[in-house]
DNA sequence: AACTGCCGAATTGTATACACTTCGTAAATT
DNA sequence: AATTTACGAAGTGTATACAATTCGGCAGTT
């Protein structure tokens, strides 16, 4: 058991934390809001804070830009982007665009065993999670097991939609600062049995290969949550 | 005349050749087929083709992945991304629906003076183009005036958008490898009328404030480009 | 002959030193 | 007192040395 090889056996999740690992650090940070908007990321200051050197940190920052997260100006560094409100709202609607395209896209080529698989446990852990909300439901508890199926669900689509492109757009729609969206996830139950049947429609339309029909119930899903957020901003805002 | 001083005096244009301006050179090389899908990028090489270290030259490479231009695996380097065929119509299909929703913005927020005048040079340039396609007309010469004009209308729009993820996502679709698309723009004359034609139609409906409208004229416009890559496809596929 | 294990070349990963640019600050000049 | 200039700190840009990993091939073994 004390062997030396034994100690380095399964380094694998943990031991190599190469550059990349930085980059997933900085980028889980910035979407907690733990680096405001327009904040400078310094890369000696980062350094230091993970104990490397500045090479990997340029690296991981280098990686955000390409996500979109932060910017970069030639010889004054990395900053997080400030993102307009209008920015956000926008990101919803050129998603629920993206979204509905893969959905049609899986509905034109057809669900692989795996696809269909996957959907159908993701349906099921809705499902689930729907009864459970009607159960107990202290509102916190609802919102893990209906967000992790909801986002299994939506995976699934995107590799069904087999476009590599198309899943990229959905990413980048996806990953602007959760500062605000955070609090539009305020589903009542009700609402909640709505989105489940949605997400069986969408599924029932994929099967019957109806493209156009899957693309539009995908983008009228989304658009739920787009109106959310607005109706929110104007609350907030007024 | 031979003092060592005078000899640096303008390295301004091309002595600064900052990293970026690699990344810029080698997303040419590869938009222009110099390196072939799957193709294996060296730093060690590239430092040496560029005369620079291999700090900038990752720095380049690390940005052109973020340009899903290249794919990177760890301890493995960075190669050209291979687009399949189904990707690059995807793709288009995708930039549709992003310039249409860039249109329906326009037409919702307004165009701006500079906005306007923008379009409006444009739509000047390219109708000069189509009169001049129509006397001259050696078909090689028509592209760069239309592409051009073309061009810096489409951009005129996504700025009178004024949303930078839209932009970006517009980007993403663009930045496909030409060495398929340069064969579609098989335009000919009597084709490019109609083009310039649609143009003018999604300058009014902007202009005079329909969002759907203007949505729907220009993504049938891209869709007339989606339609002709198919069809020289099918022909090549054949 | 097939397989296993090991070595070494090639390439990426990281660290660090140094040059250059930027910007704030304070001193000096007008 | 206002403006300008010079200096210096902070931070990025680049180069280079070295460590770690991957993979091909060769040798040895079975």
């Amino acid at each position: 058991m004390a062997s030396g090889r034994m100690d380095l056996a399964e380094p694998l999740d943990v031991a190599p934390p190469r550059g990349g690992a930085i980059a997933d650090k900085l980028r889980g940070a910035i979407l907690d809001g733990k680096y405001g908007p327009g904040a400078r990321l310094n890369e000696v200051h980062l350094s230091r804070d993970f104990g490397v050197s500045r090479t990997p940190v340029r690296g991981a920052l280098q990686t955000l830009v390409g996500e979109a997260l932060l910017e970069y100006t030639p010889n004054k560094g990395y900053s997080v982007r400030a993102f307009a409100v209008s920015e956000i709202v926008d990101a919803f609607e050129m998603r629920a665009l993206a979204e509905g395209l893969a959905a049609r896209l899986a509905a034109e080529r057809g669900l692989t065993p795996a696809n269909e698989a996957d959907l159908s446990a993701s349906l099921a852990e809705l499902d689930g999670a729907i009864t459970f909300a009607a159960s107990a439901a202290p509102a916190e508890a609802v919102r893990n097991p209906y967000s992790a199926a909801n986002e299994r669900f939506h995976t699934a689509i995107h590799r069904a939609a087999d476009s590599r492109l198309v899943t990229d757009v959905i990413a980048l729609c996806s990953r602007v600062p959760l500062t605000l969206t955070r609090h539009i996830i305020d589903f009542k139950t009700e609402d909640l049995k709505d989105r489940v049947e949605e997400h069986h429609q969408i599924y029932d339309a994929i099967l019957s290969r109806q493209p156009r029909e899957a693309e539009r119930l995908m983008y009228e899903h989304d658009q739920v949550v787009r109106r959310a957020l607005v109706r929110v901003l104007a609350k907030s805002g007024s």
